[in-house]
Order: C-alpha cells, then sequence, then structure tokens
DNA sequence: CGCGAGCTTGACGTTGTTCAACTAGAGTGG
DNA sequence: CCACTCTAGTTGAACAACGTCAAGCTCGCG
C-alpha cells in the first residue's frame, strides 16, 4: 500500500481487481475509453495491472480530493463521476463529467503539484488507482505510450479551452444550450437521456444558480426545443440549440 | 519551405537565424522560459537549430491565426504577445500573455488538431517556427524530452484551469486583482510596471468592458491599493488585493 | 491650434442573483 | 393508510452586478 498515498476504507480497497478476473485491465485499458493504454504491449499491461488498486465508491463520496498532491492517475471503469471546483463565493463549479471510462491525470510526473479540483461519485463508481511511478516506467519502455498521454492532455486541454470560452463570453442560453449538447452529445449519447444530476449540479455545470438554469429551461421547453420530464431531457429541436449555442 | 504552413512574407522570414550566431537556439532553449528543452543533448539541439525558422512580426501582426491547422511549435524569444479567443458576441478573450520566452506547443502531435485561438504580436516579437515532425522525432531520441513536453502541457492546463475558475466564478473586482497580480508576478516581474496593453486589451484579459476595467481601476486607485499613471501601474497594497481576488 | 484615438465618467437598461414563498414527491412513523 | 417532515424543484419580485450608450476629457501629433 506504500505508493497509494489517498486513504481508502477497507470495504473500499482491494489489492485484487474486484471488477474482473485476469484480463481485466487488458479489456478495460483497450476500451474506447481507455485509448491512452491502447498501444500499450502485453507485458506492459501486464505490468499495470500488477501495480494497481481497484476501489469503489458510493455516491456523493469523494474520489480525489481538491488541495491534495497528485500521486496516482485514476482510471474509471463504471460509473458517473463529476469534475469541480469547490467553494469560490460558496459556488462550485463543475467542469467536466465522467461516464464509464474515463482518466484523470492531474499532476503524475509533476513533483509537488497540487490537483486544483475535486473528483466525486454521483452514481456509484469503479476505478483504479494506478502509481505514477509505473506510468513513468512506461515511458522507458514505450515511446507510443509517451505520445498517447500527450495526446490525452491535449484533449484535455481542448475540452477545458471549451469550457472557458463557453462560460466566459456567453448569455445563460448559451451556456444552458451547451451543458444540455454536452451531456446529450459527449456524455450520454442518447436522445431522451436520464440526467442523474440535479438542477443544482446542472447549474452548477453552466456556471449560474439553480433558479436562472430552471427558468432558462423552461423557456427551452415552451419554445418546444426540449422536453423534460423530472430527470429525463429530450433535444427535440438540436439545430436551433446549437445556433442558440453558438450566438452566446 | 515544405513544412512552414503559414505564410510568412520574404521580410518576415529568413532561413538562417536572424537573431543571433552559431549558439542561437542552445541558448535560447536553454534560457528559464525554454524548459521544455533544457535537458535536451547537443546534437539534439542541433538538430533543431538547423530545421527551424526564425521570423519578426510587428505590433498587431497575427503570429498563429485561430481555426487553422496546427503544424507547427512556436518558440518565443523575445517581445510581447497575446493568446486570445476571437469573437464571440463580438469580444475578445485574452487568456494568455506571452514576454520574451514562451512555448506555444497547440495541437502538434495531433493530426487535424484546429487551433482554437489567435496568437499576434503586441510589442515588436522575434520567434522561432519548429516543424511538428522535427519534435517527434526527438521522442525516440531522447525519454526526459518526453517529460518535459508533458510538464508543459500540464502547466498550461493549470494556468488555463485557474484562468476558468477565475473568469467564472469571481466577481469584477477580484478578476480585476488577478489580472493586475498575473501582469505583475507571472509576466513583467517588478513592481511600477509598465504597460503595453490598452484598456480595451485589459478588460478582455478580465472578461468585461473597458468601462468597467477603469471604474473598478479608479475604485482600487482611491483605495490606495495601486497607482496608475496612464502605462504604468504600481501595485501598492498587495495583501489587499490577493485578498479580494481570494474572496471573488 | 485643432484633430483624433484612447481614456474616463455618468445615466440608464439589461442580465443574472437573492430571497422568500410555494409545490411536488419521497421517506418516516404512528 | 394517512399525516408529517424533508428535500429538491419551481416561481415571482426586489435587487445587485454589469453592459451600453453618450458625452466629455486628455494627450500626442500634425
Amino acid at each position: 500500500m506504500v505508493f497509494v498515498k489517498e486513504n481508502f476504507t477497507e470495504q473500499q480497497l482491494d489489492k485484487q481487481c474486484l471488477f474482473c478476473k485476469d484480463d481485466c485491465c487488458v479489456s478495460c485499458f483497450g476500451r474506447d475509453g481507455g485509448l491512452l493504454f491502447r498501444k500499450l504491449s502485453r507485458p506492459d499491461l501486464d505490468q499495470l495491472v500488477s501495480s494497481k488498486y481497484s476501489v469503489r465508491f458510493k455516491p456523493g463520496e469523494t474520489i480525489l480530493k481538491q488541495n491534495t498532491i497528485s500521486s496516482n492517475i485514476v482510471c474509471f471503469r463504471k460509473g458517473i463521476a463529476k469534475v469541480y471546483v469547490e467553494g469560490i463565493n460558496d459556488k462550485n463549479l463543475i467542469l467536466k463529467v465522467i461516464k464509464d471510462t474515463g482518466i484523470i491525470t492531474s499532476g503524475i510526473l509533476i513533483n509537488n503539484s497540487i490537483r486544483p479540483y475535486t473528483v466525486s461519485a454521483v452514481t456509484e463508481v469503479e476505478c483504479c488507482f494506478i502509481s505514477s511511478d509505473k506510468i513513468m516506467e512506461l515511458f522507458s519502455a514505450d515511446r507510443q505510450f509517451a505520445i498517447s498521454l500527450i495526446e490525452h492532455y491535449h484533449d484535455m486541454s481542448n475540452h477545458m479551452f471549451n469550457t472557458l470560452v463557453n462560460l466566459t463570453v456567453k448569455y445563460m442560453p448559451g451556456r444552458v444550450a451547451d451543458t444540455i449538447l454536452y451531456l446529450k452529445n459527449d456524455i450520454f449519447r442518447e436522445n431522451p437521456f436520464m440526467v442523474p444530476f440535479s438542477r443544482q449540479e446542472l447549474a452548477e455545470m453552466s456556471a449560474m444558480t439553480k433558479e436562472s438554469f430552471v427558468r432558462i429551461l423552461k423557456e427551452f421547453k415552451t419554445s418546444k426545443l426540449i422536453k423534460s420530464d423530472g430527470k429525463y431531457i429530450e433535444i427535440l429541436d438540436e439545430e436551433a440549440l446549437i445556433e442558440i449555442s453558438i450566438n452566446g
């Protein structure tokens, strides 16, 4: 347990992979979401598998805590998690949603890098912690892996860049449209989709208050752009939403 | 000129390095700002030097244009440049200032990656373009270089992350305080510092209108937090500014 | 001296937040 | 099975934050 700096309870933590036998990471890391590892050789993958810890989180639990030092990368396998910044002006800001597969690399390789965000479970989450030391070793073994990691950083930067621009320059309807389109096209990928987030959380994705979010959502509903019944949202007129998103 | 996809005029472009003889990049890339290359071996550095193009830009000229495909990394050597997003709601948003040394890596290694921002010269700027192909070759040669590049991405992400949070959750005084502190501590590193930006540009760094920026600046002046005479700004009470920044 | 561009200031309108009241639904205990 | 409570969601009205518009100012420059 030396390299696991995060503190887990006995129930959460298992040395053996909880989720699958044998080929676990090979299939997990090989999936769509795990592009980072897609070109690793079998021995390298096996090395990763043997050195990781698998952990399960209940809804609401904190997976990585803001302002702590990073020492692991976290590979998500199942469930929904949110990445957010805590409590500036008593407001949170949700930057990213992870559904099933996804990787958080913050601060590996960088000494004393303090994580600027919290990651917490929205539904039950299964994920694996891998020491950044092990990742470093792969650098020597596999040149392509370094490129994959840079691609990962690049994608992350791009996403953050878009979020930055969307949230700073657009008016509320544009921001709400962005949030809805993001959830449908990037996260859930189906049209009437079930949202596991509260209005409060949806508002935190859109950088506004829950009241404002509700109001805009209602406008969209009365304009027949979306249908919304409780936790379900259906996009009726995607073109119009995109138009609203572009025009701010 | 094969690998230079950007279009330069004859005056701007030279195959020989304009700025220095012989050891050019060795000293340039070796400086503080150029940490990316700090651990390259001499032969590798020489290879970079021989494959680059040095370019000079006049104030106002565009160095990299938003929505074009990336194929070079750009190493800044001298002058001040701004990185910004163009025209959403007729507003620009300045994300970053480069003074003298700095590197823009957007989208190298990633096929068909479209640059989401424009970089343009504020003062006269001297910089070098290096094909991403050459960078790729260094990956094989030098493992440490890949790590340096990832560190660079990491720093960039972190900076963007802070900007994102600052601009979305804080009120105007906090945003102005951030801009002033950023310019003093990260860019100019001296106390009465000369700002080569117009009020409009300062406002675009703080995500507000120039009128709002001027108003907040005046408040800071009457509260004796700063002294400001035209293009010069002096921070008198940094503690208080930091306080304002933290409290939003 | 006059011109023009950028800076500054004030009045006003819009956007978005706060606060408070109300509603609906889910769990709890009698 | 029905009150009761608690929380999330919704709505409206007052208010603050911020932008827009227009006018005046400063200062460099011809």
